[in-house]
DNA sequence: ACCCAGGTGGCCC
DNA sequence: GGGCCACATGGG
């Protein structure tokens, strides 16, 4: 399948990541801070020899808060994301894999109930690790959205719902328009000062090629 | 000296 | 269900 987006921008790279359980500890590192700061954590934790789930889970917690520290709310991300290491080793069997298998609902909700993983870090771990169709609703999207006159909601649910609706269900679609939306707001948007995106005023080749081919 | 960053959870009404 | 707040470092 081809659309325009992918000849605008390369997002190919998008979310590297070794393992399953890279993706979630970087799904929580992430939160609220540049993938900038989540890769120097990720790279001191390999560094240690941590980048695994069971020497996450005895990883002395003052180690890893030290460890996490560059990317910002250190306290509560190394808790959390310790906490879910001891809960992949007890409730199965150190297989972050099992997380993310049989129903996709159950697992979502399963995601949902440890600590430091709400609605969007749940999804960029179901689809950027287990490649499930679910739409990232990320505050980009929602703004963006907002911006190009397409939905106005600050309600996840219901971006999801909306984006899910659009298009087809297929995870690899999903990786790569979330992958463009936020490289686009984050990147191309900050370089343009007046784009439509970000400021409400001019337009910017994202706002057409979304509106015509991406979306019915 | 601000402002923002690929959110979450707790508390209040 | 919404509105407000703490959480914290790092870069523009």
């Amino acid at each position: 399948m081809s659309n325009r987006l992918s000849e605008c921008y390369d997002v190919s790279g998008w979310w590297p990541a070794g393992s399953e359980w890279e993706v979630m500890v970087g799904a929580i590192l992430v939160q609220q801070t540049t993938w900038e700061s989540v890769e120097k954590v990720l790279g001191s934790l390999k560094e240690r020899g941590a980048m695994e789930v069971g020497a996450m889970a005895s990883l002395p917690l003052e180690e890893l808060q030290e460890v996490v520290r560059p990317a910002g709310f250190y306290r509560q991300k190394a808790s959390r994301i310790k906490g879910l290491a001891i809960y992949i080793v007890q409730a199965h069997a150190s297989d972050p894999r099992q997380l993310l298998e049989g129903d996709e609902d159950d697992r979502r909700k399963e995601l949902l109930a440890q600590p430091g993983i709400g609605e969007e870090t749940a999804d960029a771990i179901l689809l950027f690790a287990g490649r499930r169709p679910r739409f990232i609703a990320a505050a980009y999207v929602r703004r963006l959205l907002d911006r190009l006159g397409i939905l106005s909601s600050e309600d996840y649910g219901e971006v999801q719902r909306f984006m899910e609706a659009e298009l087809p269900r297929d995870a690899e679609l999903y990786v790569q328009l979330y992958a463009l939306m936020v490289h686009h707001a984050r990147t191309v948007c900050r370089s343009r000062p007046r784009c439509q995106a970000c400021s409400l005023r001019d337009r910017c080749r994202f706002t057409e090629i979304v509106g015509r081919t991406d979306f019915r």
